[in-house]
DNA sequence: ATAGGAAATTATCTTTTGTTAATCTGTGCC
DNA sequence: GGCACAGATTAACAAAAGATAATTTCCTAT
């Protein structure tokens, strides 16, 4: 469960909200657990959920044609999430969401959470808070892609979040900075050779 | 300004909304003409705008030390758009938003807007809804980077926006795929070759 | 109609990445 | 300890992209 000092920390940080606002969020919520690689979200599923991740690490992946796994993008502790196909287009995902760590979510319905949202007018500053800084968090992703080079990339992305990264393997990074882990190694090696 | 018809069009889609929300957020809102060429917003500055674009095409482009323009992101009529460096970091941006073709905007202040809408529960719904598209239209475009070649990029993009496409030249288009206007020319002979 | 200029293409060469496969390294398990 | 296995590195070659410069095409202003 959310502790007390992170519920402290979200009714400081959002003024309208009171402890009542969280415990009608809460009813709403399920627990979940996850075991180091459960998958939560299978691909071609619906699952119209919006999460709140607890504890651990979620990846979402894509399987190729040629049967590798491609890394989109990975969630961790107090970050909000949802499958944008099922959520938003109504589709099945063509992604896979697996825990690659023991896992705790709170989970609750998509539709019943909108709801509630749009009917209590001291939801919105928060609701607005959450989705902006996806919305700069994925526009930052974007422009890495166009104005940085996969080495600059790798940098950034070590300097930025080390300690997410040094939870997982290369070859997840690789591919979430959209190249080979055959070039990641090279690049590293490139890296060390320059500082020596 | 919007025109009747647009008008009528969102108050059929949101259903929360009266006339009179429209025309609230209307007095707060400034109309700017741009003509081509014209930079809006200049790099360094600082600009707390929300801005709604009528009618035209604004740029949002990039200096690199080397000299040359990188094209981040293309607005287009009934967007909303702001520079997220001045909006959401209270930073001024690195980005130059330029009109492409003559264009039209609406311009709303920023924190007037966030406190209207936070103060009054009818907005929650749309405003979410805006947000929420920016936010998946971003998070396709990083799936793009990762999951496809330059070329299946472009492919996707012409399919998917040609009209807008054949609006701006290839150039603007070729640095906001992450290739340079050189390669997007031999990716369009490459194509070419291949269809005949 | 034409001259000037920007955009696009082409050419050449270098650098980087992809692909495939082999090798090395570390870790958990019996 | 040693085996099995996944992950990381290395090697070798092919394909693609970057950089730079020259050339061609296209558009616009006069």
């Amino acid at each position: 469960m959310i502790d007390e000092e992170k519920i402290a920390f979200y009714l400081s940080k959002f003024k309208t909200l009171q402890l009542s606002d969280l415990f009608a969020i809460f009813q709403l919520a399920k627990m979940r657990k996850l075991s180091a690689g459960d998958v939560y979200i299978k691909d071609g599923t619906t699952h119209r959920k919006l999460t709140y991740l607890v504890k651990g690490l979620i990846r979402v992946y894509n399987v190729n044609d040629s049967g590798e796994e491609i890394t989109i993008q990975l969630y961790w502790e107090d970050q909000f999430f949802a499958s944008r196909h099922n959520v938003i287009l109504h589709q099945p995902s063509p992604y896979i969401f697996q825990a690659v760590e023991d896992t705790e979510l709170l989970e609750v319905d998509y539709d019943e959470m909108q709801a509630l949202l749009d009917a209590n007018p001291q939801y919105s500053g928060p609701r607005n808070y959450f989705t902006l800084q996806m919305l700069t968090d994925s526009m930052e992703r974007v422009e890495s892609f166009i104005l940085l080079s996969p080495e600059e990339r790798y940098l950034k992305l070590l300097n930025e979040k080390q300690d997410i990264m040094s939870r997982v393997p290369d070859k997840y990074i690789a591919t979430m900075l959209g190249i080979t882990p055959v070039s990641l190694s090279r690049i590293r090696k490139r890296i060390a050779s320059r500082h020596k």
